[in-house]
Formats: structure tokens, sequence, C-alpha cells
DNA sequence: GTCGCTGCAAAGTCTTTGCAGAGAG
DNA sequence: CTCTCTGCAAAGACTTTGCAGCGAC
């Protein structure tokens, strides 16, 4: 669907540029550009959340029931993105992993443990500081994860 | 029954109000001290690194022979110690959990996403900068967590 | 047409659960 | 004694693998 005209949104660029270099990288390794790959990637693309394997084959399975992608493919194209450094897991809490694209920005959280109001926040000074930490203990940091567990305002008003 | 420790260093001392504290939460809920969960917190505070249920259950199967503790068992305590907030858990990378006593001096970690060791930190901007981003949104901060993932030294060299 | 890719199902891991006997209180 | 714990093995949850047919190039 990418519009030609003069009005690129930022994303569109990215997401052309983001599937050109998917495609020079398959052709690289004689690996073969398939539908199923597309879909994965866009759908990576277009989500603000970190995907589980499952959840990501669930979404796919809704927005293109007529493929029929098999779970087994969805792992092995997670598989095959995170070594070709596209995109990044992360494990949480439980069990299994999420991935997000590489190159996305991420926000830490604020929660409030009264009434679960999540808020977002960068701070550009913690941000350099964790590359710093990282450097110096001759880490290559790919990501972070920071929660400040409190109690908003509005909570503590009452 | 049990002698597992008779020398008292200052490890020692803070051991005898851990497990203290641990035999009177287990009063408190109507369980049962056992020598299988005594064996588990002393093994889980004398190791200074992050342990997967697995490399426990071989560090205790080495230790006490005669015990023969099951795995399930390990499984179990853990979950019973993690509920009672006295060891926390990490996942990192592959699959599986990591625990560590909980009551230690509070750090951050530092995650190998390839082979899953942790390395731990403080930083006392960081730690002021999150009271003070805290503070700016309205929140009474009550607590944190911070993950930096990344590849470490060894596994960059490979 | 070749050879990699896919969906399916079966096989692996890691973790949890059911159960009968053991053991703490 | 009672009622929880434990070890064992079987069951679950999540992920990987083998294979025959499909499809990109």
């Amino acid at each position: 669907m990418s519009e030609i005209s003069t009005n690129f949104t930022e994303r569109t660029i990215e997401y052309e540029q983001l599937l050109l270099d998917f495609k020079v990288l398959l052709k690289n390794n004689n690996l073969k550009f398939t539908i199923q790959r597309e879909v994965i990637l866009e759908c990576l693309y277009n989500s603000d959340e970190h995907l589980t394997p499952e959840s990501l084959h669930n979404i796919l399975q809704n927005k293109y029931p007529d493929l029929k992608i098999g779970i087994a493919t969805v792992y092995r194209t997670l598989s095959l993105l995170e070594d070709s450094k596209i995109v990044t897991s992360l494990s949480f809490g439980a069990q299994g992993k999420k991935y997000e694209l590489g190159a996305k920005d991420h926000h830490d959280h604020l929660i409030c443990t009264e009434c679960g109001d999540i808020t977002e926040f960068v701070d550009d000074q913690i941000e350099k500081k964790q590359h710093q930490i990282a450097d110096k203990l001759g880490f290559k940091m790919l990501d972070h994860s920071m929660q400040i567990y409190g109690i908003c305002q509005s909570c503590q008003q009452k």
C-alpha cells in the first residue's frame, strides 16, 4: 500500500527500507523471500508491543486467515530475524520470550501499585548512563527494561 | 538433624537470621520446616551466582547425596520462596529462570542474551534520577527494577 | 526444475501436578 | 495422629525438528 506522494511518513520510509534490507539479507544468504516472512516482519513493525511467538501467530491468523501460517514458521522466522539482528528477544517474568524490532525505541514505565495506571517515560541521562555501565563491564548493550513502582498523584490524594 | 552450618562467620550470623525469618514465615502459614527447604535456602545463601532450578538441584545432589532431593521439590521450594519475597527470579535470554536471595543489597542486572550470564551493578546516579523522575511525575516511588540486556564480552568474541 | 520453505505432527525441553508413602508438629 | 511434604513419574506448556509436498527464483 505504499503511497507514492510527497507526504512520506517517516514510518513508511522506514518500513520500505527495513523490507529492502531484509530482502538483501535473504538473497545474500541464499534464502527465499516468502509471503510468510513478509507478513511476520510487517506485523512486528506495526506492533507497539513486545510480541510472543504465540501472540504474533494469533495476530497473523486473524489478519491473514488465508495464509494458515503455522506456529513453527513463526518460531523459525523469529529465529532467523533474531540471528540477523533484525529483531531482539527479551524474557520477562513468566516463561517464553518476547520479540520486537531491534531498531525501535523503548520506553520505561512508572506503574501505580494502587490503580495500575502506567506512565511512560524516557530519560536521556539514564539512557546514557546505562550505556556507560554496559561499556564499562564489557557488554554490548541491546536493550533494557526499567520499571518504577509507586503511587500516582491521584491515588496519593485519596 | 541439621548440623548444616557450624562455622560462625559473619555470613553465618546473617544466615541464622534469614533462617529464623523463614521458620517464622512457615509457621505463620501453617507450613512445615523440612530439611529440603533448609538446604535449599542455605544453598541459595551460600551461592554468589544466580542459580537455575537445575543448577541448584545439581549442587544439592552433590552436597547432600543422602537426601535424594527431587527436582520437583526444588521447583516447589523456589516458588514458595519467591512468593514469600525471600528470593527473586530473573528471566534471561534462553529458557528458564534464575533465582537469587532477595535480601541482598539492592542492585540492578546486566543480562547476556546469548549465554544468560548475569552481572550485577549499582549506580547511584541512576538511583537518584529514578527518584527525580518519580517526583517530577507526581509518583511516590516504592520500588523499581531495571535490567540491561546485551552481549557479554566472551560471547562477543565468538 | 531445483532447492529452500511451509504446515503438520511428533519429539524435545523445562516446569508443574497427582499420588502414595514419609515425616514434621 | 494429622496433615503437609517429598520423590517419582506422568502430564503440561513451550519450542524445535522431520518430512513430504509447495512455491520462489
